[in-house]
RNA sequence: GCCUCGAUAGCUCAGCCUGGUAGAGCGAACGCCUCGUAAGCGUUAGGCCGCGGGAUCGAAUCCCGCUCGAGGCUCCA
């Protein structure tokens, strides 16, 4: 449908003589109409009740801004080549006439030949053009992202004593990541003005990349990113599983009609993905959360099970970020999320659940490298919450042992009424959740889960929303960035060993070694050590340099003095300088440094002269 | 949609203002060197200078249009 749309100080029109067999029945007389809106209407092939119902809404959006109550729909073939049948045109133009609420209504008529005059006014809304058509509907959005913006928060900072602080004077002298925190928070600026160093470096370091041929904020990783994700994927499940959650897989794609999914879509604000198949209207996955819900639902449960903890490792999760939001690896479109709900029977179980997450998210962030100096935590909750639990929320934050952003909600918008998160904040001041944790007192009955409490009464858990590390790649986003803080400040950038593609080198002196380094690294490499032999022909000292330009922790040069000896020389990165240890000292030292984290194995070639080059 | 910037070898970029045979470094192939803790040397290959048009004897370079990318703005004629 094409629509030419003027605001007119009057039109005057008169039908002369029908122009097609099939023209309405009417008086032939003239029209005179003042302070009108004049649609030109054609309606095209193909057109339905729907296009007529969405050209109303349109019509009278732009009416609304201009002020303008009366509305004469003309019929008007010219505005396109591929009018509908005139029969056709004629019902959806009734169907335009009927949905036109609130409006003073006309339509001029249909099939005749008409003469006519108008006077535009002279404002820049006055004139407009429209094509509508069927299928193109305006992109749902969740009532969360709408409402989101209107919800009134109140910001404080509380100190490991549990005294809450206001924030304009609070002295955040000793405290600038906080601070940086506090007011890209509550300011709610996120956009980004130069690419962050981690893209350089996870390009050098040949992890990952942008691919073009997809959508913006879908990554590709390279073998020694997919090796490094695997690694955080598998230690943050292993600690998951440690704590007692059952692992799970569910779905990727749900139907947006499903009753549940429809209601908690409007309490998540979050863009989706749409996929259209055989005439269902699916979104990809935001989160794991309604797999599990809708999981556990076919449960039958027992006060007695209570707490359940279901687990997944979703890949991916989707969010359709807005495009001005999506850098490197910090905010994606599709990421990596290790998701953990724990059902609970009631608040005193929830927060006895809520402790023992509060500390697993703490070790695995801490095992994953990152120290507490490294993040920020901030804290929500409804005000009620917060009267009635005080003890709980003053223990977090004294545990976290330093000042911890605040917001505080009147009322509960979300289906949450407690939330915290740890912040990782990068070198251009912009600040990333990393952990999370949430109390969800309304999705237990949304969901309909149910067990069954101590007097055989059906209740609906209290289910917590648990990410203990936050998204995988943002995870290598934030290693990445605090290598290049360390770089920026003196120090020598580095991942950590057990995330190293890489940990030890072998660099040979002559060719003549070769063999020799073979056997050596096939017995490092029986040690669940990740080692490579640089069998390039190239001189010691660049063997070294690339070495060292690729962050591989322990080199190892092999020459005539270690053939003939046991002890073989080792230059460690960390230090800067060469150290002599016989093998079994070398794999002990990198054994104890990587103790308690998962082993996987090289994921290139051995040999250095075997790799491509990845050139990004 | 609009604005700004960009698009030249596998990668990073120079050349464009002031038109005249397409440049460098890295990487690659080949050869020499056989090397002791951050870049050894040489040779060679590799380009529709994003696409289309215009003015010019002649365009990577000037003009117009388009496409794609990054960032910003915007729902506006």
């Amino acid at each position: 449908m094409r629509i030419l749309q003027l605001h007119c100080d009057y039109i005057e029109f008169t039908p002369i003589k029908k122009e097609i067999k099939s023209a309405e029945d009417i008086e032939l007389k003239t029209e005179h109409l003042d302070e009108v809106v004049v649609a030109f209407v054609a309606v095209e092939d193909g057109d339905n009740a729907d296009v007529a119902k969405k050209a109303m809404g349109e019509i009278s959006e732009s009416m609304k801004k201009v002020g303008c109550k009366k509305l004469l729909l003309y019929p008007y073939a010219h505005l396109s080549s591929k009018l509908a049948s005139p029969s056709a045109a004629l019902s959806v133009l009734k169907e335009m006439e009927s949905k036109a609420d609130g409006l003073d209504v006309r339509k001029a008529p249909f099939g005749w030949t008409k003469s006519y005059k108008l006077q535009v006014k002279g404002h820049p809304l006055a004139e407009s053009s429209k094509t509508i058509s069927a299928g193109e509907e305006k992109e749902p959005t969740s009532e969360a992202l709408k409402a989101e913006s209107k919800i009134q928060s109140f910001w404080h900072i509380m100190t490991p004593d549990g005294k809450m602080h206001d924030i304009d004077k609070f002295n955040f002298a000793k405290h600038a990541n906080l601070e940086v925190l506090a007011k890209y928070e509550a300011a709610k600026k996120r956009s980004v003005d130069e690419p962050p160093p981690h893209v350089k470096l996870m390009k050098k370091l040949a992890i990952a990349d942008y691919e073009p041929a997809s959508d913006a904020g879908n990554m590709r990783f390279f073998p020694n990113g997919r090796l490094i994700k695997s690694l955080i994927e598998r230690y943050v499940t292993d600690k998951v599983v440690e704590y007692g959650g059952f692992e799970v897989e569910t779905p990727i794609m749900y139907d947006s009609h499903h009753p549940s999914m429809e209601s908690y879509f409007n309490r998540f604000p979050a863009r989706q993905y749409n996929v259209n198949s055989e005439g269902k209207q699916l979104f990809l996955r935001f989160a794991a959360c309604f797999g599990q819900f809708l999981m556990a639902k076919d449960f039958q449960m027992s006060y007695k099970n209570l707490p359940l903890r279901l687990y997944e490792l979703t890949r991916y999760s989707f969010r359709r970020e807005q495009s001005g939001e999506l850098v490197g690896l910090r905010r994606l479109r599709a990421f990596t999320m290790p998701d953990c709900h724990a059902m609970c029977k009631d608040m005193e179980q929830a927060k006895e659940e809520f402790r023992k997450r509060f500390d697993l998210s703490r070790q695995v962030i801490k095992g994953l490298g990152l120290e507490e100096s490294d993040f920020e935590m901030a804290i929500r909750f409804t005000e009620e919450f917060y009267n009635e639990n005080k003890p709980l929320i003053e223990e977090l934050v004294s545990k976290i042992g330093k000042p911890v952003l605040v917001e505080m909600w009147k009322e509960r918008f979300f289906y949450f009424v407690l939330k915290w998160e740890f912040n990782y904040v990068d070198n251009l001041g912009k600040a990333s959740a990393l952990s999370t944790d949430q109390i969800d007192v309304e999705n237990g009955k949304r969901y309909n889960i149910e067990f069954i409490d101590e007097t055989n009464k059906p209740q609906n858990p209290i289910i917590l929303h648990n990410s203990p590390s936050g998204a995988v790649e943002r995870v290598i986003y934030a290693l990445l960035e605090k290598a290049a803080k360390d770089q920026r400040e003196g120090r020598k950038p580095g991942l950590p060993l057990w995330l190293a593609p890489t940990q030890v080198r072998i660099i040979p002196v002559k060719p003549e070694f070769f063999d020799y380094c073979e056997k050596l690294a096939e017995e490092i490499s029986q040690k669940e050590i990740r080692v490579d032999l640089d069998d390039r022909n190239e001189s010691v000292g660049k063997s070294i340099r690339d070495a060292e330009t690729d962050w591989i922790r322990y080199i190892i040069v092999i020459g005539e003095k270690e053939v003939n000896a046991t002890k073989i020389s080792i230059r460690d990165r960390k230090t800067g300088s060469v150290k002599e240890l016989s093998v079994d000292e070398l794999v002990r030292e990198i054994k104890e440094e990587t103790k308690d984290k998962p082993f996987l194995k090289m994921n290139m070639n051995r040999h250095v002269s075997k790799r491509p080059q990845i050139m990004v």
